[in-house]
DNA sequence: TTAGGGTTAG
């Protein structure tokens, strides 16, 4: 409601002025029409007739003044003509006098009995209707007549200089004409000349139609907020709520943007009104709310919309509840699936779709298989809830399965599926039980599936492609991945982005740059669909191994391919120059990174600081910490650990304890097990090996899980000083925390051990047997 | 309804 009020007086603050009539006084008292004229909306109805002449007179008349007209007008009787027009009593009535003008068939012979008449016509009590409805005879004549264009302007401006009055037919007939062949500026003209009693709802919104298409939108906003206004002539209706919503609902407005509020602020006016977006409208506005993230506003509308009594259906619900499943909001999904039951909307499969769906992605797959077996429960249900599941349902739940390694029920579901009707395992139900497969590392029988699926005649699509080409990289099979890409290209499967994305990465992490390069530049060759994915993806490989002058150039092939780069994009090139050695580079970075209006975030300021200290340049280092903390950004653990590292390469340790020390208390940002590390690591060289014992105490009371590297650390340092059963006690805990010995944890011990005749221990502990309790 | 990527301290 608040929404209501607040747009409702936006509105009418703006258009507070508009409310005045448009038309000066004396085009109004000009355009005066006798009030009995028919206010009826459609514009080509013809004039009542009078109420004591009965239309079979009029008939009879009109045939005859049709007949006495046949000739060329100069070859026109006009004795006989006025014995039978203008000898009665009564003059002939408005609609007669259409009927013969619009007999005539064309408009300046129409034109030329018009002069006639309102030259005979003049002292007929109601000679104003009757000249108004011939006129709007020429004027539908004239509409018909090529290049009508200018003839329309023309004989309204002809029936304004005598004064004859338009009645509504022909102000709509003009209005819509004139906007119709974009005589945009003549149709308001007409229009804004209108006496306001005049302006009824349907040319008000032939006005507003026409205004809208030819982007006058503050104008039609203005005769819009007239027509909200209770004491108008022209009350908004259904057709001017379907024109106006359906013009906002464009999302592209020329030289004119509407807020969202804006939108639902009309909406519920319309609603106050009794007019309703349809079922269509409705949904596309709250898919527009829900895309812009605007979910209270898209439930707020769709709860307005409804109790203001407009006709929801399904849906909307949907496109509601999808919003819903963004936030993961089941709580009001709920409510609104109660909401759905009170108000008598039957749920359709795509409800039940969405529902399932956001439960499989929310891992809760046991639910989503719960309301499946409900929906397909049969009619029987005593709530009414049963629907067929689709494809779709059946697919959502096979991957909800696969994706909690639940390939097997995955399958058993896939056959299930077979025994239903119209619901055959299709190209998505096996990509997502070849992954499942897959990604739990059963290769053979992702590669059975996908034999099995070509078998059945069903085509393996370029997702299928991708998801084999992940697995064989994930397992180390480049060149079988490779062999598999050519293979499908051979039978039309071409790789995509997403093909040559993951075959890139995959070749930069085993080193093997110039085959990410070739795959790269191959995929640009075939045309294929790059996308700024694949050169990050590219850049971020090259920079990783030290080539920053190859990474340089994929960057300005990015460019060239209208792409731009992306805050972790900048962050990985700025790296790269800082491991390089390359400042000049890393200031051009920067500032191009600034340019483009892309913040640098705590990453790239722990990059510089971690480069310059480690570079020796401590002031520097504190000065960028500085404008960090300027920009509102917080230091992170990196950052400390950069500055301690730093200290610790120095020599100053106490300064390194003293930030260490610090940053759990002053900063709220605790140690984390690198940080130890280092300062282990550091202790240990320097000899303060009980220090560094007592480090692992402290790590031990805050929760903060020792790895390997610590003991490494650690083990150099018991070694340095021959502490034997300190090291049989740290072998225990590093079996504890399943810490495995790594390489150099086996260089370490196994020099120190044998050359002291404990080798024994050594074998226990890698056995994963406890070795200190053993000695005492 | 199904597929891909990249960053900082040890």
């Amino acid at each position: 409601m608040n929404t209501l009020s607040l747009s409702a007086s936006k509105h009418s603050k703006s258009f507070l002025n508009l409310l005045k009539p448009q038309t000066s006084k004396t085009q109004s008292s000009i355009f005066l029409l006798s009030h009995h004229l028919s206010t009826d909306p459609d514009p080509e109805t013809e004039p009542n007739p009078k109420p004591n002449q009965s239309p079979k007179d009029d008939d009879l008349l009109i045939t005859q003044a049709v007949e006495l007209l046949q000739p060329n007008e100069k070859d026109w009787n006009f004795d006989q003509l006025h014995h039978l027009l203008f000898s009665n009593s009564a003059a002939p009535s408005p609609r007669s006098l259409f009927h013969i003008t619009r007999r005539l068939g064309a408009s300046s012979k129409a034109l030329k009995f018009f002069e006639y008449v309102s030259e005979n016509v003049a002292s007929a009590p109601d000679s104003t209707d009757s000249l108004s409805s011939s006129f709007q005879a020429i004027l539908e004549l004239a509409k018909r007549e090529p290049t009508s264009q200018n003839k329309l302007y023309d004989l309204y401006k002809m029936a304004k200089e005598r004064n004859i009055p338009l009645n509504i037919s022909s102000a709509a007939l003009l209005v819509r004409s004139l906007g119709m062949v974009g005589m945009v500026d003549e149709a308001l003209i007409v229009f804004n000349d209108l006496d306001p009693g005049l302006k009824n709802t349907h040319l008000r919104n032939a006005a507003i139609d026409v205004m809208l298409k030819s982007g006058c939108i503050d104008d039609a906003l203005k005769v819009l907020d007239e027509m909200f206004d209770p004491k108008a002539e022209g009350r908004v209706d259904q057709v001017t709520g379907d024109i106006v919503l359906s013009y906002l609902l464009k999302r592209e407005w020329p030289g004119r943007s509407f807020s969202e509020e804006d939108i639902v602020g009309l909406v519920l006016k319309f609603g106050e009104h009794g007019v309703f977006p349809d079922s269509m409208k409705l949904t596309k506005l709250i898919t527009a709310l829900c895309r812009n993230r605007k979910t209270n506003k898209a439930w707020d509308v769709f709860h307005d919309v409804m109790k203001l009594g407009g006709d929801v259906k399904a849906a909307s619900c949907n496109a509601l509840l999808t919003c819903l499943t963004r936030g993961n909001d089941f709580k009001r999904m709920n409510e609104l699936m109660v909401k759905m039951k009170e108000m008598d909307i039957h749920p359709d499969v795509v409800t039940f779709g969405i529902v399932i769906n956001s439960l499989c992605k929310s891992r809760r797959v046991d639910e989503a298989l719960e309301l499946f077996e409900k929906i397909s429960g049969g009619r029987e249900q005593s709530d009414g809830v049963s629907t067929e599941p689709d494809v779709v349902i059946y697919n959502t739940l096979i991957d909800g399965l696969c994706k909690v390694g639940r390939q097997e029920e995955g399958l058993l579901l896939m056959e299930k599926m077979r025994l239903q009707n119209g619901c055959a395992p299709n190209t998505v139900t096996y990509n997502c039980l070849i992954d499942g497969f897959n990604k739990v590392g059963d290769i053979e029988r992702g590669r059975e599936l996908f034999h099995q699926m070509k078998e059945e005649g069903i085509s393996p699509s370029v997702i299928t492609l991708n998801t084999m080409v992940d697995c064989l990289c994930k397992h180390g099979r480049l060149n079988s991945a490779i062999d598999f890409l050519n293979e499908m290209q051979r039978d039309g499967v071409k790789g995509n982005a997403v093909t040559y994305t993951t075959l890139i990465t995959s070749f930069c992490n085993v080193n093997n740059i110039s085959m990410a390069m070739e795959l790269f530049e191959q995929m640009l060759r075939d045309g294929g669909s790059a996308d700024a994915i694949v050169y990050y993806s590219l850049i971020s490989g090259l920079s990783q191994a030290g080539r920053m002058d190859d990474a340089i150039s994929v960057v300005s092939k990015l460019k060239e391919a209208c792409f731009s780069l992306d805050l972790i994009s900048y962050n990985v090139l700025i790296n790269g120059f800082c491991r390089k050695n390359k400042l000049d580079m890393v200031h051009e970075m920067v500032q191009e990174m600034e340019a483009a209006g892309v913040k640098p975030d705590s990453v790239t300021y722990n990059t510089l600081i971690s480069y310059f200290c480690k570079a020796g340049e401590l002031t520097t280092g504190h000065r960028i910490l500085s404008k960090m903390i300027n920009e509102g950004l917080v230091p992170t653990a990196v950052t400390f650990g950069a500055l301690i590292h730093a200290y610790c390469l120095n020599g100053n340790t106490d300064k390194a304890m003293k930030i260490f020390r610090e940053m759990g208390s002053k900063s709220k940002v605790p140690p984390n097990t690198v940080i130890y590390n280092i300062l282990i690591d550091t202790l240990c060289k320097k000899n303060e090996v009980e220090l560094a014992i007592s480090l692992i105490d402290s790590m031990k009371d805050k929760g903060v899980r020792p790895n390997t590297a610590t003991f490494n650390a650690l083990f150099k340092g018991l070694k340095e000083n021959n502490l034997l059963e300190k090291a049989f006690e740290f072998m225990d805990q590093m079996t504890e925390h399943a810490c495995n010995p790594d390489y150099i944890t086996m260089e370490i011990l196994t020099e120190w051990l044998s050359a002291v005749g404990e080798i024994e221990k050594l074998r226990r502990f890698v056995q994963g047997y406890e070795v200190a309790a053993s000695t005492a």
